[in-house]
DNA sequence: GAAGCGTATCGTATATCGACGATGACCAAT
DNA sequence: ATTGGTCATCGTCGATATACGATACGCTTC
């Protein structure tokens, strides 16, 4: 668990010179929990998990958002696991990705 | 549930016009999972929960960042509350906000 | 294939984050 | 009082987040 200064010299973006399963465990932490960060995202995911699946335009008319900021918004929610779209025709349906929601559960509970 | 796009036209710095229970319950989300998403104040908060307390320089040698860098993560985990620190002499000893902590805890465990 | 609908992406502006060094504030001991 | 050690704050800078409108994309349907 030592380490010493020289060692940890490095910054953010490149922490692979540290002692490692517990930065790479911090950054899969922060990457998560990131997606969570913003009171947008808070509210997509607790609309999806309420209704198992929801059209991206029924997500915009619940948040005081452009539409083009909540696709944004659920890009990073993919792009984090958090949530899965499925194209249905000319709409996209999302639902929440129960694996990545059970791992972020477990990693917060293993605090 | 139902909410006019008029209703909700106001944007992230004022939701005060939102039906409001949620969207107070998104903010305080949003704000504690902030606080963890940065793979550095995640590892303070490892750092600290495996120590159960910690003076502020033993973090900064853990840590491949600058005093200065440390101390603005450290208050920015202070304000969310979930660290506290006690001046003791010339130190500054951090510990965790067990409550802060559990409060976490329950409200993603309750996603 | 043209039109319409739903969604994604682009371009852009502003705000905030995250990093650092330098400096300031505080306490303890000399 | 001065010095030395610890931590917080300030000023700054580049990178990123967040928001929007405009536009492009893809699929149906006519």
């Amino acid at each position: 668990m030592v380490r010493s200064r020289a060692e940890a010299q490095k910054c953010r973006t490149t922490s692979e010179k540290l002692s490692l399963p517990d930065v790479e465990w911090a950054e899969d932490m922060a990457k998560l929990t990131w997606a969570l960060a913003h009171p947008a995202r808070v509210r997509i995911v607790r609309l999806l998990l309420n209704r198992t699946s929801c059209m991206c335009g029924e997500i915009v008319e619940e948040m005081p958002l452009a539409q083009s900021t909540v696709s944004q918004h659920l890009k990073i929610l993919k792009e984090t696991g958090l949530v899965q779209g499925e194209i249905d025709g000319p709409r996209v349906c999302y639902c929440i990705n129960k694996q990545a929601m059970t791992k972020l559960k477990k990693l917060i509970a293993d605090l």
